[in-house]
RNA sequence: GCUCCCAUCGUCUAGAGGCCUAGGACACAGCCCUCUCAAGGCUGGUACGAGGGUUCGAAUCCCUCUGGGAGCGCCA
C-alpha cells in the first residue's frame, strides 16, 4: 500500500458548500484514507471580490458536522501570493510566460471576429514576440502555451482524454492589478502541496490539460486526475438553490445524519455491487476510483430520506438521543424534563425518515397535548368509547408493574375480557396521551411517559369524552 | 459556433461479448403481519436513445445520428 498519496478538495468560498462540492470533498477524503495517505483542505479565495469569511466559515462548519476532517490545512490562496509571484517572476525570466499589453476592448474585438468566423474564441498570441513595454498600460502575464502537439489527460474514471495544444491559448497568469488566476494558483499549490491524485468535478476536465502543461513547465509530470460526473437536481436539470444547491447545513437542520447524508452521496457516482447502506468505515475500505461512474447523477430526496432511517435504525440509541436532543431544542422543547431520550429513539426510529421528524413525533412525551386530533377525538374520545377507556385507566392505576410487558398484558386481558379487541382498548389510550392517532406501540409509549403522567392524561381525555 | 464529456427501469445503479427471457435499491401498486403509524416479508409493472457495422453471438466493441452536459473570462 503507498503511504504517500496526498488528495486535496478546494473549495472555492464564492458560494455555499452544497451536495455536488460535499461528495468531491468526500471522494478526496476517502481516497486518502483508504490509502493512508493525506487529505488536504485548501480554500480557493482569489477571487477577493466575492469571496467572503462568512463563505469559509459555511465551509468549515460543514466539513466538521461531516467530519470530513483535514489532515493539513485549511490553506488559503490569499496568503500565497508571495509564492505566486516568484513562480510568474521566474517563467518571465525563463521565457515561460510574457507580458501582454492588449486591452479589454482589444480582446473583445478579437472575440467577435473569431465568432464571426466561427471559430472557437481565444487569444491569438499577438504579444508573443513582443519586445519592449506599451506606454501608460499595465500588462497581464500570461503563459506561453505550446502551439504543437496534443495533451493526453489518463483520467482515472474517464479514460484518456486527448487535447490538442493548437485548442488552447496563452492564458493569463497574473491579472493587470498584480494578482494571480485560479488556473495558475492551482498548479502552484499542486505542486508545492505534492499532491499526488487531484479528484474534482468534471467541469473541470477542460481545464486540465493546460494544468498539466503549466506543471510541466514547473518540471514535475502532473498527479492522477479523476474527474467526477456532476450532481443534478431531482429534475434531471442543473443544481439550482431551488433545489439541491442548499448548504449542507441545511441537511442538519432537516433532520439527516452525516452517516446517511455522506452514505446517499456516496452511491451517487459510486457503487460495490448491490450494496446501499454502508457505514463510513465500510465506505473507506470499499471506495476505489474505479468503481466510480461516468454519468452525471440527479438527487433522489426519497432515497436520502430512506438511508437516513436505514441509520438511524442502526446507529447507538445513544447517539441518535444526542442528535434527537438538539432537534428538540430546535422545537422549542425542553427535553432534560421528561422520559429519558434513549427508550424514545428505540421506540420511534422506525417509524421516522428523519431527526426532525421524530421530535416532531416524541414532543408528546415532553408536553401534554394542547388539543386532541378532531378525527381521532372524534373516533376515540366519545361517549361509546369512554366506558372502555374508564375502565383501562382503572387497570393501569392498579398495575404493580409499569413496564412495557405487564402494561401489554394487562391491556390484552382488558381486550379480551370486554371483547372489544385490542384496538379498541388502544386507540383511545393513544389519542389520550399523544393528542392524535399515531404513537409507537401503546405498551412502549406508556411505559415511557410513566404512571402519574399517563393517568393524569386519561383523565383529562375522561372529561373531554364526557 | 468550436473543443471536450456523457447515454441501462421515473430515479440511483449492477452489468467489463455468451451466466441477461437484463439483477438490486428508492418510489409506486397489491397482499401478509398488525393496537395506530411504521418497520419487516412476499408479489407486480416499467429500462439497454436510434441506425449502421464487427462477431457464430452485443446492453457490453467500432462508426454515424439524436439527446443531455461542461468549457471557450483580467470567475473559480
Amino acid at each position: 500500500m503507498s503511504n504517500d498519496v496526498r488528495t486535496r478538495f478546494a473549495p472555492s468560498p464564492t458560494g455555499l458548500l452544497h451536495i455536488g462540492g460535499v461528495r468531491t470533498a468526500l471522494f478526496c477524503w476517502l481516497y486518502a484514507r483508504r490509502h493512508g495517505g493525506t487529505f488536504i483542505l485548501r480554500v480557493e479565495d482569489t477571487d477577493r471580490e466575492r469571496s467572503t469569511p462568512a463563505a469559509v466559515q459555511v465551509i468549515l462548519d460543514g466539513m466538521e458536522w461531516l467530519g470530513l476532517h483535514a489532515d493539513e490545512g485549511p490553506f488559503y490562496q490569499t496568503e500565497r501570493y508571495p509564492r505566486y509571484r516568484e513562480v510568474i517572476r521566474q517563467w518571465l525570466a525563463e521565457g515561460k510566460a510574457y507580458h501582454c499589453y492588449c486591452s479589454k476592448d482589444e480582446l473583445e474585438a478579437m472575440r467577435n471576429a473569431q465568432l464571426a468566423r466561427k471559430e472557437k474564441p481565444r487569444y491569438d498570441g499577438r504579444c508573443r514576440a513582443r519586445t519592449g513595454p506599451v506606454e501608460g498600460v499595465t500588462p497581464v502575464v500570461r503563459f506561453r502555451n505550446p502551439l504543437e502537439g496534443a495533451v493526453i489527460v489518463d483520467d482515472a474514471v474517464h479514460g484518456k482524454v486527448v487535447f490538442q495544444n493548437a485548442e488552447l491559448d496563452d492564458l493569463i497568469i497574473e491579472r493587470s492589478d498584480g494578482n494571480p488566476t485560479y488556473n495558475f494558483c492551482v498548479v502552484v499549490d499542486d505542486y508545492d502541496m505534492k499532491i499526488t491524485h487531484v479528484i474534482r468535478g468534471d467541469d473541470h476536465l477542460n481545464n486540465t490539460p493546460r494544468q498539466m502543461n503549466m506543471l510541466r513547465a514547473m518540471g514535475v509530470e502532473p498527479p492522477v486526475y479523476a474527474h467526477l460526473p456532476m450532481i443534478l437536481g431531482p429534475d434531471g436539470t442543473k443544481l439550482s438553490k431551488r433545489h439541491g444547491a442548499v448548504s449542507v447545513l441545511h441537511y442538519r437542520e432537516e433532520g439527516y445524519l452525516p452517516e446517511a447524508l455522506l452514505n446517499y452521496l456516496a452511491r451517487l457516482g459510486w457503487s460495490y455491487g448491490d450494496q446501499e447502506i454502508f457505514s463510513l468505515e465500510e465506505m473507506t475500505r470499499l471506495f476505489d476510483i474505479k468503481d466510480v461512474n461516468k454519468s452525471a447523477s440527479a438527487i433522489n430526496p426519497d432515497k436520502l430520506a430512506w438511508i437516513n432511517q436505514q441509520h438511524l435504525m442502526k446507529l447507538s440509541p445513544a447517539r441518535i438521543a444526542v442528535e434527537l436532543c438538539w432537534q428538540l431544542e430546535r422545537l422549542g422543547v425542553d427535553a432534560s424534563k421528561g422520559p429519558a431520550l434513549e427508550p424514545i429513539v428505540e421506540a420511534q426510529r422506525e417509524r421516522s425518515k428523519t431527526l426532525k421528524e421524530m421530535a416532531q413525533a416524541s414532543r408528546f412525551f415532553f408536553e401534554a397535548p394542547a388539543a386532541y386530533d378532531e378525527k381521532a377525538a372524534r373516533k376515540n374520545l366519545n361517549a361509546e368509547t369512554r366506558p372502555l377507556l374508564e375502565q383501562a385507566r382503572a387497570v393501569l392505576a392498579e398495575l404493580g408493574d409499569w413496564s412495557a410487558p405487564a402494561i401489554h398484558a394487562a391491556i390484552q386481558a382488558l381486550a379480551e375480557q370486554s371483547g372489544a379487541g385490542l384496538g379498541k382498548v388502544a386507540q383511545p389510550l393513544r389519542v389520550a396521551v399523544s393528542g392524535g392517532g399515531v404513537s409507537p406501540p401503546i405498551d412502549r409509549t406508556l411505559a415511557i411517559l410513566g404512571r402519574e403522567e399517563t393517568l393524569a392524561r386519561v383523565d383529562r381525555a375522561l372529561a373531554y369524552a364526557g
